[in-house]
DNA sequence: CAATATTGTTAGGGTTGCCTAACAAAAGCA
DNA sequence: TGCTTTTGTTAGGCAACCCTAACAATATTG
């Protein structure tokens, strides 16, 4: 199967995040979420669905395919591994973390990804790592 | 003025990188290192004209204008500082580092690419830490 | 249960960025 | 200098996303 777009993959991971923690799929609410008419959001709808990712049918409640699952699971696992390492290895604020993640996970090499999460397991490991370059960091702003 | 999209930025980065190097500027190299026809060359190079960063006209050479180095430089700047980081840091081979680079660069907030640029400085001061971390990697990739 | 508000769909458009094919200009060479 | 190849432009199209406005279905609630 084909990859989705950078579009459709956001798309996908919020139905798949908000099935996880039991909300309702609701157009609307995704057209919030990523600042789009419902227009747009019922016509992502209908090319997930064409995709296999999703079931769905007009006025229909969304629930996401077994195959929608692997799929958005990988790009939910890109988006947390990316946003982790952005705010506890490199010290940025959640939002900042966060945002920066939404749109790399899309475009970021798995290669480069496995060494990202790596960094980041290895900064567990030494915590006084982060500490320290927090230290550097704050210097380095002052000036 | 408003932001340049990810496109044109390559295309603007590539014409300021060949200027830089004394090479010749033709559409058909642009063509060739962006993997696009001739005619979205010309497209493009029609755009960054109308936005006053390159002086261009039919059939003539192409030069850069003094906005368009501005612009250019701040580009290629977050170019290098990520491409660095991906292979001084996180030990990721050229090629690699370089292909993330020209993606990453066009969406990465200018606050997340302060940090990791004082990363890449920290590490510079710390060189033990790239070492153990190339280590750590290794042994995790190894399993 | 109607009347109203909300949600979802459709139709019709716009933008960006890419393409191919045909043609025009320029460069290279016999 | 003419002929051929290369380079650049134009025209016309396509796909991915997004939009608004009007309409249809569903919820809410007096």
């Amino acid at each position: 199967m084909e990859k989705l777009s950078a579009s459709l993959e956001d798309y996908l991971e919020i139905i798949y995040n908000k099935i996880e923690s039991n909300e309702a799929v609701r157009a609307v609410d995704i057209a919030r979420e990523l600042n789009v008419s419902r227009a747009s959001v019922t016509e992502a709808l209908n090319k997930l669905s064409a995709k296999g990712l999703i079931n769905y049918g007009r006025y229909q409640t969304i629930t996401i395919t077994d195959m929608g699952i692997n799929v958005a699971k990988e790009v939910a696992g890109r988006h947390s591994s990316l946003s982790s390492f952005f705010s506890d290895v490199l010290g940025a604020d959640s939002c900042e973390a966060e945002e920066n993640a939404c749109r790399i996970e899309h475009i970021i090499s798995a290669e480069l990804l496995e060494r990202i999460e790596l960094f980041g397991e290895f900064t567990r490991k030494n915590p006084h790592l982060s500490e320290e370059f927090e230290q550097f960091y704050k210097e380095c702003v002052k000036k």
